[in-house]
DNA sequence: CGAATAGTGTCTATTAGACAGTATGCC
DNA sequence: GGCATACTGTCTAATAGACACTATTCG
């Protein structure tokens, strides 16, 4: 009979093979009226050159959990922290990496296209990929496959949320997220419905301001700040 | 430069300090009445005696993603596969367990009682524990946190399927359903909301036979072998 | 004033909640 | 028949879809 003390004292982590542990992120926008996920071109081996979702191992000594693992790497990439950020799901397997056995812990998030544009457009490693042109796209490990389920993940939360305000600036306007909400769900949505859910929600506050666009001015809206999201009891586009 | 078959073959996967790796499941039934969830008593180092769940370290050589760990240590402590199985959240830290490290991939699971009753009854380090009694239970490592996203989970789904009947044994009566609904969500459900949904659901077939319960006979239902499970856009218990 | 964009009013359709009513089987 | 349990009918309430309507701003 050990202690526990005794036992750690003389534990050796390194005895049992491990897999290869990585975090990665599905960071959405909309860039130029397209629903748009970041990818970084791969630096090194394996599958150097290749566009990847960004991400990477986990800091031991800094990072105190996974979501600490995907805000840094996310915030090297585009110099902001993302609006929204979300555990997607754990992909893994013998095959999806070619060093062996890995496990990839994906993340998923949003973030206004304005906020991290200066820094994105400054960098040749990392660009905004709408996520029509992925399906010609040839992307490093089963990162499509993760795409393609954050994705899913979106659209979903859109149809019982507002999340698609978190992809706009601090500062928007209901045109703006009723376009958003049409993009991401790709078809249109009665923007009645999106008005009242969004007066139902006591999630935004007016800012006072209003900009023109045209024709008459529509009023600035900005999220609440300490307002958790709304989840609505049904679906949008429920048929 | 060097090409990934040059770069694999010199690749040492030990170079970097990478995380102590589980899988750990959240399997729960209708025991007696009351919502329930496998607990095992941990044989070994660390928090060797406490009760935890089921789970353990990925096998390299046999399993082919964390759903295979997850289905193999469910198996071996109840004799059956989960008719449920789905992946919950991954947890992970620097503290979470004494050893380092560590990051956890959990999953999500249900059976019905009477389908494991035999096994988990024969041996002495597994058991079923009302969720009710949990507050008092001092757990091994996160796992009370754990069970806790994945009630959550349970619940919210409970609204918007019939996740409940998994559960349930092969055949089953709507007055089972409408228990289990109602254990789950902790308070009345109206059985004619329930059933316009089991209608609507097209997930069944009536078996022709009936049991008698002591007054009316009631129909046995069972699962049509490959339906998926069907979502709804209305939640139920909306206030 | 007309055109364009912002925003409102209000009718219909769907489906959950409530609960009364009917059916069946055992004593 | 009486009672208990199984099951159905149907009214109300809440909210999304549809779309006509009003408001504001600019030339």
């Amino acid at each position: 009979m050990t202690t526990e003390a005794e036992y750690l004292q003389q534990y050796d982590p390194s005895r049992f093979p491990s897999p290869l542990v990585t975090v990665d992120s599905v960071l959405f926008t909309i860039a130029e009226q397209a629903l748009s996920v970041l990818l970084v071109q791969r630096a090194r081996q394996p599958q150097q050159g290749r566009w990847a979702l960004p991400g990477g191992f986990i800091d031991i000594e800094k990072d105190d959990s996974t979501h600490a693992t995907a805000l840094r790497k996310l915030t090297e990439k585009t110099g902001v922290s993302p609006s929204w950020l979300e555990q997607l799901e754990t992909f893994s397997g013998p095959t999806r990496d070619p060093r062996g056995w890995s496990l990839t812990a994906a993340w998923f998030a949003l973030i206004a296209w304005v906020d991290c544009q200066p820094h994105i457009a400054s960098v040749s490693d990392a660009k905004w990929v709408p996520v029509s042109a992925l399906p010609n796209t040839e992307l490093a490990f089963d990162h499509s496959e993760i795409i393609q389920a954050a994705l899913h993940r979106l659209r979903q939360k859109t149809m019982y949320s507002l999340l698609p305000v978190y992809c706009l600036p601090e500062r928007f306007t209901l045109t703006q997220l009723h376009e958003a909400t049409e993009i991401i769900l790709g078809q249109p949505i009665q923007r009645k419905s999106l008005i009242r859910r969004f007066e139902a929600s006591g999630m935004f506050e007016e800012t006072g301001e209003s900009v023109a666009t045209g024709a008459r001015k529509a009023r600035l809206w900005r999220r609440k700040p300490d307002a958790n999201i709304h989840l609505f009891s049904r679906n949008l586009l429920a048929e």
